[in-house]
DNA sequence: CTGCAAAATTGAACGCACTCAACTTTTTTC
DNA sequence: GAAAAAAGTTGAGTGCGTTCAATTTTGCAG
């Protein structure tokens, strides 16, 4: 089955990946060049678009080691979500948020996000955006938890307000990669100021 | 006072952006090469540079034409707004989403705001984000007052609530651009959606 | 009008993402 | 195990955004 040549593969996109999360990391984005990535997993420039298209889709494939981690953890939180709406739907932003930056740098997400937007229709922009889609709805699913349980009131529409929210969260944390200088903290205070008075909006009424 | 230096200088800065607009529009942002835009422009590749730090740069420029527009169709708006919290908000978007294709494609949409991610402190970067920050405080502003009016709910915070919806019409937009077979109508029925249920939450009791 | 300083223009040269024709390695065939 | 076929690797070449030293144009003083 696996023969020697698809040992080779194997490793030798392993090698590259790492090099790409080193080097992205270390030096940010823009600055590495396809040479020094090639260099670092030893292979040549040609051969790393034997593996990726571009080199945004490299950047990509790192994204989404990411985003499928906090995906994981927020399927965890959505089947038993803490109780009451607010503190339900903040503990799930807040596990997206603090995971964030585990791998990746401001840098990256930026990039990353700017090639999704520019680049819509590439493989790069669809994994992408096909992972946006998958959060979305996991916000979904817990507002429809809720539901279930009784804290939010019946005549809600889920997937609609967990759009709204998830915009919402996307939109802050975009501000927050776009800006250097602000904190995980303040992140997190600003979507709660947003998300809050929502949340009181949509609760059934017992607060 | 204005010699000739300044003439011809006012009169190769219009070329370059009048040359930019009507190409970037026909064949694309991507597709038209700095060669082609000084060709056009009869200046030389050099002399673009100039004018403007880079291709980008070109292209916030025509970008902010067309929001400088809509933001005083908004200013207008929410100096009288119509009555009903639903009917003002969406009005008000609607405003925004139906001029936004009026001399800018969604490819030119999408590069624009890619490059405002990707580089946000760049004059490119900084000068699109305070234009967006405009379109958040003209919801807040709407918001405000619909409030004094008495048809918002009065502990409701303008400045949240504000930034909650234009986060998503913002995201509901980027959508649309990203997504060629989007119709304007779809995406006005989609933030309808979304919208209406928030506008009846904050409303005041009456409906 | 002439000569000089300041300002603007120019296009060849550079860097880097990406391509592709020639070459090497692995697998398959007999 | 040799030879042909298939698959993969390589790095010089290409295109385009961007820079900058040389040149041209404009403004101004005497």
């Amino acid at each position: 089955m696996a023969g020697l040549r698809d040992r080779q593969k194997a490793d030798r996109e392993k090698r590259i990946l790492s090099a790409a999360v080193t080097l992205f990391k270390a030096r940010g984005y823009h600055a590495v060049r396809l040479e020094d990535l090639a260099d670092r997993a030893d292979v040549s420039v040609g051969t790393v678009y034997n593996y990726y298209r571009t080199k945004g889709d490299i950047l990509i494939a790192t994204v989404a080691l990411e985003v499928e981690e906090v995906l994981g953890m927020g399927r965890r939180l959505v089947a038993d979500p803490p109780h009451g709406v607010a503190e339900a739907l903040l503990a799930l932003i807040y596990s997206y948020y603090d995971h964030s930056l585990e791998y990746l740098s401001k840098e990256m997400w930026r990039s990353a996000m700017a090639l999704s937007i520019d680049a819509p229709e590439t493989p790069n922009g669809l994994r992408y955006s096909a992972l946006d889609r998958k959060l979305a709805a996991q916000v979904t699913d817990l507002i429809v938890r809720l539901q279930a349980r009784g804290e939010v009131r019946p005549e809600i529409d889920p997937a609609a307000i967990g759009q709204l929210v998830f915009n919402n969260l996307n939109m802050m944390f975009l501000e927050f990669v776009k800006d250097d200088a602000m904190t995980l903290a303040q992140l997190r205070a600003a979507v709660a100021d947003q998300t809050r008075p929502l949340a009181r909006l949509i609760a059934t009424e017992q607060s």
